[in-house]
DNA sequence: CGATTTTGACCCGCGC
DNA sequence: GCGCGGGTCAAAATCG
């Protein structure tokens, strides 16, 4: 439901959500072969190509003129229209695959992406989510910092890259990664969320990830700083030995949750907030084995998870969807690949599951506290193909 | 019991 | 110089 805003889900409902449960009024269709499923690969040519998208009208189609708005905002940036308007989650009529993976490489680009989600609420393109006040358990009390704290760079002398990532993309990230902060942006509906490199210690590589407020189904992640150490040649724990926090029963009943379970997307969700009810969406129960095929599947590729539905239709177009673009992406990316398909599949699927997006096809909803890799992996590991995440960005 | 997450407090860059 | 806002720290909670 909309309360649930759990960057998790997102994360990993990104793909089917974004095929077709793209904001209301956006004007472009996207099939799930030219969306998000597609790979990094595919964004460089985007980038490249000045023709890339076809813009049928857009202002035509956006009376309200929020298109006009986001021509002026290419304007002061120089940016590509195309571009913006893909970043924006408005999709549009194009043979040009959507930009997931793109690096944003430059502060501009960043602020076009704020610049186009508060145009986007301001004509209404976007639902901002209700509000969903973050339990805590018990209050602490902070000793007073005696030692100076690490020298920081200034932020626009940090070496950093900036990515629209598909979960997909951010799972394949073989480095183990450790979360050490959380913190509301402004302008954000979404928290953004600190992690550093814990494959080994002392290394510098940190990433920071946050839903992207333009296309919730999309993560914008940033990496900063440089591994000091070799990549693990295995792909990091998705082993079990992560905290798994899924959702319990008493939890999905609404039940006021402790910390434990508390949204790691929450929309402005001041941790100081009042606790009050349980973070999961309770507009979206989800029904144990209400979909007999899509249980078949899910069990298939994982053995020991809870699987709940709620939309058939949505349910079984779903899953099929994700059969594909797993294979698909296996043919690509072969060499970047070091798990068994099932494992990518089962990550994704579990992922799927736990943001709701499963229950009624929108990315919004998540019932899961944290990141599908924070709660599904002992290290809360990005497991990477290759260069597209692992820290990559500059972090490789 | 160690590793990880949560989250309020603190630090500090940056714009004014 | 001041205040805002983002980044980090670290105690407590939690999990395996």
């Amino acid at each position: 439901m909309d309360n649930d805003w759990d960057l998790f889900a997102v994360v990993k409902s990104c793909t089917a959500a974004a095929s077709t449960t793209t904001t209301p009024d956006n004007n472009i269709s996207m099939s799930p072969a030219e969306g998000p499923f597609l790979s990094s690969g595919s964004m460089s040519t985007f980038l490249d190509d000045d023709t890339s998208f076809v813009f049928p009208s857009l202002k035509e189609d956006r009376p309200d003129g929020a298109f006009e708005g986001l021509e002026e905002f290419c304007k002061e940036f120089s940016i590509d229209m195309s571009l913006a308007a893909a970043a924006s989650g408005m999709t549009v009529t194009t043979t040009k695959p959507f930009p997931v993976g793109q690096v944003f490489q430059n502060q501009q680009q960043i602020q076009l992406q704020q610049g186009i989600y508060q145009m986007q609420q301001q004509h209404g393109n976007l639902q901002m989510p209700a509000e969903n006040p973050i339990i805590r358990s018990s209050p602490r009390i902070r000793k007073t910092k005696s030692q100076p704290s690490r020298p920081r760079k200034r932020r626009n002398q940090q070496k950093m890259a900036v990515r629209i990532m598909t979960p997909e993309e951010i799972y394949a990230d073989s480095w183990a990664w450790r979360k050490y902060g959380r913190k509301p942006i402004k302008g954000s509906p979404y928290p953004r969320n600190y992690y550093r490199c814990s494959t080994s210690k002392g290394c510098a590589a940190r990433k920071h990830v946050e839903i992207n407020p333009t296309d919730p189904d999309l993560f914008v992640v940033s990496d900063f700083g440089e591994h000091t150490h070799p990549r693990p040649n295995q792909r990091n724990s998705f082993s079990r030995s992560t905290r798994t926090r899924l959702i319990s029963p008493a939890t999905t009943s609404s039940e006021p949750s402790t910390n434990t379970n508390i949204p790691i997307g929450l929309p402005n969700s001041s941790s100081s907030s009042p606790a009050s009810s349980s973070s999961f969406s309770p507009n979206t129960p989800l029904v144990e084995g209400q979909n007999p095929a899509q249980n078949e599947y899910i069990e298939m590729v994982e053995e020991h998870v809870e699987v709940e539905y709620e939309d058939e239709d949505e349910d079984v177009e779903m899953v099929e969807v994700l059969e594909e673009h797993v294979e698909v992406e296996y043919e690509d990316e072969d060499d970047d690949i070091l798990i068994p398909n099932v494992s990518m599949s089962e990550e994704i699927f579990r992922g799927f599951r736990e943001l709701g997006v499963i229950n009624n096809g929108s990315a919004h909803s998540s019932d899961l506290q944290t990141q599908p890799w924070t709660s599904t992996s002992s290290t809360s590991t990005f497991n990477a193909s290759g260069n597209s995440s692992g820290s990559g960005g500059s972090g490789d």
